[in-house]
RNA sequence: GGCGCGUUCGUCUAUCGGUUAGGACACGGCCCUCUCAAGGCUGAAAGACGGGUUCGAUUCCCGUACGCGCUACCA
């Protein structure tokens, strides 16, 4: 038997960083297995149904690296799709529902009741095998010993929730049920379902759930509770997945950062932990600075560039070589892309605003003469590169009879505005003598 | 209320009944240093509580507390 399994989210707007995780499993366990990742939109919620919604959970998606096999290919609902289980969208698959109600209504396993088809839902107790909890056995609630029988298609001729998720289970022919564990409790219903259809229920795995820091369920506005904020937060995908496998699951042998293949070949059902997970954004944030720094130059700049021309910055100026020379300096920072702009804009503007703390305290006038005579020697020291530079200024810095940081830190503000940066010598190679001397100049001027 | 699941440092976790309860992130200190990082060394930090079972429990069982989920003609 080959393993199908299935991300079936509902289009809301958003991509839950938990149906991100949940996601993943799926596709994790899809890979190890050697089996396939089916991708269906449960959007039979009619009111809040768009094509921007479910393109958010593809693109999300999609940014994770997870590639589905069977599924939609765009947010378009009439679109045909890859896969031969099809359509992949519920909204699409009406006629099949009715079907299978007529098939209960046939056996005598649902009725009309009120406009709505009820199920008849065993009396007895449901014992639910789970890979990761153990075994279950549901009870009866106080209210369902009162009626068991719950609604599987709505007065106005809407099938439920219950209804078309088994039904789509079985006519996908999913064999293992990978999702949250907001749904242990519902699957009872959904075990009889599989009965009722003469069928044999999958097999379940209800991984935990994903929680505030401080333990609280998270909602739509909770920091890191949508995909779109790691996006536009700028980490690098392959660090949010890495994140992700770690919440609930872990490898032998105190392994933090493990690349997927690997977690490809190891992950398995039974070794996810049973209890919710807390959302810490410190350790994606480390993870993404550890990837940042192993990836190729290549690479980084892509990101890079790309998060830069976001932020609103004028590159068009800049050689490619250049551009690339200023990114170098900045790949070993590790800093989200975001934070990008901040820290590298003063290479892509001739304008550069000093830090008006730090100018106070840099720009006073017993800096000036010791940063003119820096200047002058910088105006012909050959070459300009930043092992001459650094040997530049500090031999300077000795004729002087002044430490190298009364140079060094208004030398690093005149030029880049700010504190913080890329390593002096090799941002003032970058930025070329031309601009160096210049905004040398300008924050000379304004020492007096 | 009922039903279900869970509970090891602040967070993520390791521990197949016997450990000085280990690691990682974050945090503190020291070193390195052109800023910020990185790196090296180092510090503080945990078995919810109460009963059992056992020679011995973080580990197995029961209860309590707390948290989370479900309890819809939401998904």
């Amino acid at each position: 038997m080959t393993v199908r399994v299935r991300f079936a989210p509902s289009p809301t707007g958003y991509l839950h960083i938990g149906g991100a995780r949940t996601a993943l499993f799926n596709w994790l366990y899809a890979r190890h297995t050697g089996g396939t990742f089916v991708l269906r939109i449960e959007d039979t919620d009619t009111a809040r149904n768009t094509q921007e919604a479910v393109d958010v959970i593809l693109d999300g998606l999609r940014w994770l690296g997870l590639d589905w096999d069977e599924g939609p290919e765009s947010g378009s609902a009439t679109e045909a799709g890859k896969g031969s289980f099809g359509p992949y969208f519920q909204s699409q698959r009406m006629a099949i529902y009715r079907k299978r109600v007529e098939e209960l209504k046939a056996k005598d396993l649902a009725y009309e009741h009120e406009g709505a088809v009820k199920f008849r839902m065993p009396r007895e107790p449901i014992l639910i095998p789970d890979q990761v909890v153990g075994d279950v056995t549901r009870e009866l609630t106080d209210r369902e010993q009162a009626d068991p029988d719950f609604v599987i298609v709505r007065s106005d001729g809407q099938p439920v929730f219950h209804l078309t998720n088994v039904v789509d289970d079985l006519e996908m022919q999913i064999t293992h049920v990978i999702r949250g564990e907001d749904h242990l409790s519902n699957t009872a219903k959904h075990i009889a379902l599989f009965r009722a259809f003469g069928a044999e229920p999958p097999k379940y795995a209800h991984i935990p759930l994903i929680l505030n820091i401080d333990g609280s369920k998270m909602s739509k506005r909770d920091t890191g509770a949508s995909m779109t904020n790691y996006i536009e937060e700028g980490y690098a995908p392959e660090a949010v997945v890495n994140y992700l496998f770690l919440l609930g699951w872990s490898p032998k042998g105190n392994r933090e950062i493990v690349p997927l293949p690997e977690v490809v070949d190891m992950f398995d059902l039974p070794q996810i932990l049973r209890h919710n997970a807390r959302l810490d954004l410190t350790k994606p944030q480390w993870m993404h600075a550890e990837y940042v720094r192993a990836m190729s130059q290549e690479r980084f700049n892509d990101l890079a560039i790309r998060a830069l021309k976001k932020s609103g910055l004028d590159m068009s100026p800049y050689s490619a070589d250049y551009i690339h020379a200023a990114m170098a300096t900045c790949k070993e920072k590790g800093k989200l892309f975001s934070e990008l702009a901040g820290f590298a804009g003063f290479y892509f503007t001739e304008t550069v605003e000093f830090d008006p703390e730090a100018a106070k305290k840099d720009f006073v006038p017993a800096n000036k003469p010791p940063l003119q005579k820096l200047r002058e020697v910088y105006a012909t020291v050959n070459p300009f590169d930043a092992a001459t530079l650094e040997s530049t200024l500090k031999n300077c810095a000795k004729e002087l009879g002044v430490k190298a940081g009364v140079l060094i830190h208004p030398t690093r503000l005149a030029c880049t505005g700010k504190t913080i940066g890329p390593s002096l010598y090799h941002l003032l190679e970058v930025l070329g003598r031309e601009r160096v001397l210049a905004r040398l100049d300008r924050a000379i001027s304004q020492m007096s």
